[in-house]
DNA sequence: TATATTACTAACCCATCGGTCATTAGCCAT
DNA sequence: ATGGCTAATGACCGATGGGTTAGTAATATA
């Protein structure tokens, strides 16, 4: 394939060869950056062909990014701006029954992350963990950790208001996270190669999951 | 580090300089490649490195994997060998009810392949799926269709024998592999540079997750 | 002990790719 | 216009690492 830039800017003027657009590069190389990192990971990601894809040369590159690396963890660090007190705000205003509240956080985690390039960026920190134990722990901290809260006072306030059993909560907690998670890998490593037979439905697996765990977290005879 | 062998071998004989084991080199350089690319990921592994551990020189590598990329389908290949014949007889010999059967289940998944360097391979796939389409394929044939196989029929009979309630089998039984995709995942990348406080206690987690959805798929009124 | 066979080695090759830098060209103030 | 500033370039470098091969030493056979 050749080189030619795949345009990420909207207007597509015919941008002359050598324009200067300092304000512009960081963004737009960021931008090529998380989508070739998504797909193809970071060592199979080229610099050569992020510059490319953000309509640039190599060189221009590293003149706002010091490093392969350091680029890459400006990709992780943009795409993870703290959406969590917007969203914790939006759920303390919450009034309906705790089940409805669940069934409000799996879907709005869909629509904001699962099912946006956010989700490539979770898949990514977890497949080059290993690789970056600074970026794991910076994700931990900056993701991790406060969606665990988000959903651990949701729980409780189910549990104080009488609607849940008295949880485990820890566990509770990550039976919740447990199939974003897989969802999340499902998508970005399984379903691409996957026989139309086995697709799953995310909105539909994720509401059965959820129903079924209600049905295991309400109080005994509450109907759902 | 120096490359003297880690001697993979059992027996620590002060083995000679270039000893002629044909037989024993193969299993040696694969179990050597297992323990690499699950530390380090397909790319970030080096041959010669795989070769070191196994005691051996590159060039004797290539001798019996044409390819670093053979190599990485063959590990996968000896790791999964077909347990799921043995597995499958295992279970439908179970005489208990249903709820035992799937905590039967659970429990013996840990033991068999999340507690072991298989989960390790698991994890390495969805992790470089993007790079090998055909070992992800390879991987959803051999693995995860007749692990779904597997605990459809275990959920079936549960329906079959008036204990579950009707489920949207499909979607209940990835409600049973998410946890342990989950918990996979977790172990592989984010549990090693993990604060002890967000550590997750794996059976326990396990346990927890497998009462709730038996809360949630047994008939009404049958307790667990 | 002599000879043939072959598992094994180590030095080598070379394509790739992260990173650099001297040069070029767009932009703006005068 | 023009000269100074700097964003942008692309040819270049050096290291890395997959893969090759000419040669060596262990074993088999006689």
């Amino acid at each position: 394939m050749p080189v030619t830039p795949t345009s990420v800017d909207p207007e597509s003027e015919p941008r002359q060869r050598r324009a200067r657009r300092k304000e512009a590069r960081p963004g737009e190389l960021l931008d090529a950056a998380l989508q070739l990192f998504v797909e193809k990971g970071f060592a199979a990601t080229r610099v050569e062909e992020v510059a490319a894809r953000a309509g640039v040369s190599k060189g221009t590159l590293f003149l706002y990014f010091p490093s392969k690396e350091e680029l890459f963890k400006a990709v992780v660090r943009e795409n993870i701006a703290g959406r969590f007190t917007e969203w914790n705000e939006e759920l303390q205003q919450f009034s309906g029954d705790s089940a409805e509240l669940v069934r409000y956080c799996m879907h709005s985690w869909w629509e904001r992350i699962g099912n946006s390039a956010a989700s490539g960026i979770t898949k990514l920190v977890m497949s080059e963990a290993g690789m970056f134990p600074e970026i794991a722990a910076f994700y931990q901290q900056e993701v991790i950790i406060p969606g665990h809260d988000l959903l651990r006072r949701v729980l409780q306030r189910g549990i104080d208001r009488g609607e849940f059993r008295p949880l485990q909560l820890e566990y509770a907690v990550y039976s919740l996270i447990a199939p974003m998670i897989f969802l999340l890998m499902w998508k970005h490593s399984m379903a691409p190669c996957c026989p139309p037979s086995e697709q799953i439905d995310p909105i539909g697996f994720l509401d059965n999951q959820v129903e079924l765990l209600l049905r295991g977290m309400l109080v005994t005879g509450k109907s759902v």
